[in-house]
DNA sequence: CCGGATCCCAGACGATACTG
DNA sequence: CAGTATCGTCTGGGATCCGG
């Protein structure tokens, strides 16, 4: 789950490339697929699809498909997804405030 | 840095296997290259050498050499190291106290 | 004691094309 | 619309051995 909690249960959902972004643009509400491709710019179909039958699994969020023409799946978070929200804020407040000093360490690092 | 953070500076330092791991070893004051290796059960040389190098070069911590034989070098933890404390011991506390919804809703998931 | 060097693998991620 | 299928890539991390 998270890798600082040993041992790491596999496979790891937080800290991947995309479950948090997932997360974040569900926690206003319910999203269809198609809803959530836009905002995830660069997620291609197939890893949208592995990655919300992960988190369903993981108990993340539900999903919900509408059967008809054309086919509607909703996507919500659920209470155990919803309790992600604020570890996930913190981590990315701390992200946000620290990341340029991360990046001129590196620079200076990088110098000598 | 933090993957919930678009887009992520590669490397990406939380989230991955070892660095949480590595500031909770080091946050109650400075260790040596051997007494981080207990600890860490199954990391090996290799990569907690990595690990520490690019910590520090995102000025994680800091690595002193006393130079002698033999050699004694000590990792210690930044500021901005040490800032990192508190935003992961949240990560952790919601991994330690909903793993086993996680755990169930998986086994639950796989029966269908 | 503290690593560096080398080789290797699995699994996450992406590109592209196709379908009920 | 909401996915599958297939294939390729890339990198984190492990195994093992060697050196100052």
């Amino acid at each position: 789950m998270f890798a600082g909690c040993a041992p790491v249960t596999p496979p790891v959902r937080i800290g991947d490339k995309w479950t948090a972004k997932i997360i974040r643009c569900l926690q206003d509400g319910p999203r269809r697929y198609s809803e959530l491709k836009v905002p995830l710019t660069g997620i291609t179909p197939k890893v949208l699809t592995e990655s919300l039958r992960s988190m369903e699994r993981d108990g993340l969020l539900t999903r919900t498909a509408h059967p008809g023409i054309p086919p509607k799946v909703v996507y919500e978070l659920s209470p155990l997804g919803h309790s992600l929200v604020e570890p996930l804020d913190t981590m990315c407040a701390w992200s946000r405030a620290n990341l340029p000093k991360v990046l001129s360490a590196r620079d200076a690092y990088d110098l000598t």
